[in-house]
DNA sequence: TCAACTTGTCTAATAAAATAGACAACTTAT
DNA sequence: ATAAGTTGTCTATTTTATTAGACAAGTTGA
């Protein structure tokens, strides 16, 4: 468990400590070792765990009611109130809908804005065409049962494929739009994982506590012959979900 | 570029300024927009791109340094200079010292501690025995060119291997160890990837700034035959390492 | 040499985080 | 009904974060 939040080097870290303390504690209950309904210890013995003050505690657990993660009751306690955290599958074969399907009843893609922009170096070598080319790039968002799950990026070559972007307006499907235009099938070729705190921008479409933590996957999708057709840069919530490799 | 930090509700975050201005500058580094050797913008420009004080981006900068990432010179300015971040690749056959070989000088893992315990729940899942059996639980710390890139715990079923831990503080490898007991070879059966902060006993072994964003993967590994024989928990600092499946 | 630009170091004031204590309001079990 | 235990809400104080301004000290190129 941890403790001790309030080290000689506190201060150096930048993270207050209600937030380490939020942190800690939802850890816990998407870790698994709280379930569902179960009761968190009373603020007064967080706080002593913690070695800090009960108002700190009691900043923490009200970040963590408006994440709707704990729910405090006057004279009760505070119970966990949303234990589960999703699994997002990445393989050959990763497809957004397929992937979440099961874990959560009402899956929604958005398009948020799409336009032609020149292909910046890391796109250019992704996609294997120069840099400066045309490209459609495509900003998305997902959510599951309402609450957003990826905030993504999409990048496709323009002289591939000069109507995606309208096409997947219409059909919100990265898998129907390539099927659309001749692609039977694509499978990933790699994906790069890393992790970073949320930027204003993502704190508010993916409706975030402010300072939240993002997984970040960089990948890319190949057609049956090798080919790279989509480029793409998807965040994740690490509060709400797991990669699954 | 990342801007305007300082939004009606900066101070619901609950992480400092100085620290999202220092983890942007950091992304632009490791994320390939700045080279070794280039300079940053001077503060004052920084401060008016960031929307605050140039004192706040003064400490923004003297975490940075700390850290090693960049390096300030009065009258000059400060120049990147620990531009890489290593990749870790996680697939099937995922091995710590062939992985980042290549990438690092000298590659180093060193044994913390090894005890008997019994498995909690989510350890006797993983390696299908019973929950409270006894199993090796093994924490290492390994290291790249002296800088620590990853804390790892480790449980085998003692059952099944009781000496593992003892020949595995002569070998320092996995690996090896494995087949000295007979396991030619072994394979990665599931990972799961998540991150968050960094506790203060990570943040102390891994030397990192306090606050700091940790990659976890959690894996099992299997036998030729499909039986699991390791259950790990591996934690990686985000801003050193990108994990590629 | 000089002017322009950069970082380093002070002082000061304000805003926010964290601590401390007391007591009210509510729930539960005896 | 009562006591024990819990959360809710005040006031107050201390520490830290952030902003603000001024000037010193170092670098660079004309």
């Amino acid at each position: 468990m941890t403790k001790n939040l309030t080290t000689p080097e506190s201060h150096l870290s930048g993270v207050a400590i209600w937030r380490r303390i939020a942190d800690a504690i939802r850890l816990d209950i998407v870790g698994g070792k709280l379930a569902q309904g179960d009761r968190l210890p009373p603020e007064s013995e967080l706080a002593e765990r913690f070695s800090a003050n009960r108002h700190t505690v009691r900043r923490a657990l009200a970040a963590l009611q408006a994440e709707g993660v704990v729910k405090t009751e006057q004279g009760r306690g505070s119970f966990v109130d949303q234990a589960r955290r999703l699994s997002y599958k990445i393989g050959k074969r990763t497809r957004f809908s397929e992937n979440l399907a099961g874990q959560a009843d009402e899956l929604r893609s958005a398009l948020l804005s799409q336009h032609l922009e020149n292909a910046s170096a890391a796109c250019a070598a992704a996609l294997a065409i120069k840099i400066g080319a045309k490209v459609s790039r495509l900003e998305t968002l997902s959510t599951a049962d309402g609450r957003p799950v990826s905030r993504a990026t999409a990048w496709i070559a323009f002289r591939d494929f000069p109507d995606f972007a309208e096409r997947f307006a219409a059909s919100h499907s990265v898998t129907a739009t390539f099927r659309e235009l001749g692609i039977a099938d694509y499978s990933r070729a790699s994906t790069k994982i890393s992790a970073r705190h949320a930027n204003a921008e993502e704190t508010t479409m993916l409706k975030l506590a402010p300072g939240a933590i993002l997984l970040v996957s960089e990948a890319v999708d190949i057609d049956p012959d090798g080919k790279p057709i989509l480029y793409g840069l998807s965040r994740f919530p690490a509060d709400l979900l797991e990669l699954v490799v």
